[in-house]
DNA sequence: GTGAACCTTGACCAAAGGGGAAGGTCAAGG
DNA sequence: CCTTGACCTTCCCCTTTGGTCAAGGTTCAC
């Protein structure tokens, strides 16, 4: 019998650890003394302790483990679900190397551009065609009036949805649901994850900014599941918002868009 | 303008986040009303919180994102350094799949084994050399009485390093320094990370023990990096603990017994 | 009997938020 | 002008697996 000292130190753990598991009920004394509340342990305990660390040293919870130990939960199962778990985190940690050294690449030969992979929620929104040389703003406009007038303007930005033969449709977000006609429909943006870079200034540059993410995406491993969209954050999104006016002199800062091409 | 729900909608992140950040200090509002502490963001912020959120996904901490948007951190050397750290990550990940694999399919052939890779402390002891053939039980009463009489036996249990030559030196801890003849020597075992595996019952099955933890060894990519050790659990360490009489039946049970191969 | 070494519980800390309660604010619509 | 509902604020507790420290009790060897 070994007080939780000289246990631990033959057990390769510290006394914290072993009081943490004695009360989480992981694995508990031979004997503890009421009188003092130490805990005796004895070296037969060892294996049952070890197989608790070896399972701990595969990334498994202590909650579960408690379950393997109890047989309340089945060993083989729980060995496959962590593998899938583990290889799940490799692929990120694979993720996150290839987009480092695209940035570290990137910062090298050119300006950087910072990528963030985000969830984008369902859209509901109005759109309009618009031809290739067609007017943006006049649709925009056509198109902001028409749903501010149904009252069905949601309060987020508009944007347009890029086709590669160089046609666009412009949507504007719309709570419920807005009649159609020829020239506006009513299209639902899935929800997806996607690749997003932002752009300051001007929109000549949209097209290199477009190129550089395209790279991006191939070379971190993903590849293009949707079409591209881009969303005008700072000059659409601003006339809906309720605030003081004083505030609303930022409209004549620079643009800002984002550019989201979704992913798999 | 936004208020800080449309605007976390915006940047793809949680109010609750941006709050946390304006609070460390890490991302701020445009403007805070003094009265209602309504904190409200332009849209022109968003590329700086893309920035931030584009370390974030690298896995860099908040407190060194901070520093590197205020510039008092170098950019290119946080991204080396968490590159390391990445590949560390992974490697990592990878012994732990290995593991998982040898564990799965010992579990399928054989019967399976719990292997604990862990750091060894070093270890002073008093040694004696035993011939192959030789009686370890006489070598070990010599080398305990005599350590004994010394009153320099350190409570913890004695072992053996195995030769592959057959020869063993078993050894038995020791508090400070004892006198050493042609027979009883004096070592420190060096500390070091070890493969260790428990075995319990008769000595007997303790040769294909070893075979296997060699095997685990060689297929979780690490290599032998010392001799072997075996410490004997159960039942030499008894004797010199401070225990209760009544709680030393224990030493009636089986035998447990550690194998430990150091390793690289 | 005494001192040193050991043990006990409890509290606080880490990182990066999530969840919820209690109460104040804002703007649209009637 | 008032109501209403959505929105905002702060504050507190929770997650996970321990490390570290403080105050005080226990054990054992000498």
């Amino acid at each position: 019998m070994f007080t939780i000292g000289p246990f631990s130190r033959l057990a390769g753990v510290s006394a914290k650890v072993l009081r943490s598991y004695d009360e989480l009920g992981l694995f508990r004394p031979v004997w503890t003394d009421q009188a003092s509340a130490y805990r005796y342990y004895s070296p037969s305990q060892l294996p049952e302790l070890r197989r608790i660390l070896m399972l701990r040293e595969l990334g498994i919870g202590l909650a579960e483990i408690a379950r393997l130990v109890d047989g309340r939960s089945d060993l083989a199962a729980a060995l496959d679900a962590r593998r899938d778990e583990l290889e799940r985190e490799r692929r990120s940690i694979d993720r996150r190397l290839a987009a480092l050294d695209i940035r570290v690449e990137m910062d090298r030969t050119a300006s950087p551009i910072d990528v963030v992979v985000r969830p984008l929620p369902a859209e509901p929104a109005a759109t309009l065609r618009v031809a290739s040389g067609g007017s943006v703003e006049a649709a925009f406009y056509e198109l902001e009036v028409r749903v501010r007038d149904l009252r069905r303007r949601a309060n987020r930005p508009p944007g347009a949805i890029l086709r590669d033969d160089g046609t666009a449709e412009i949507f504007v977000p719309v709570r419920g649901s807005i009649p159609t006609d020829d020239r506006i429909g009513l299209r639902r943006l899935e929800a997806c994850r996607a690749a997003t870079v932002l752009e300051r200034g001007p929109y000549g540059q949209m097209r290199t900014a477009q190129a550089r993410l395209e790279r991006w995406i191939g070379s971190a491993g993903y590849r293009r599941a949707g079409e591209t969209r881009v969303i005008y954050l700072q000059f659409g999104a601003e006339p809906e918002l309720r605030l003081p006016r004083a505030y609303l002199v930022d409209r004549s800062a620079d643009f800002v868009t984002e550019l989201q091409v979704p992913i798999a």
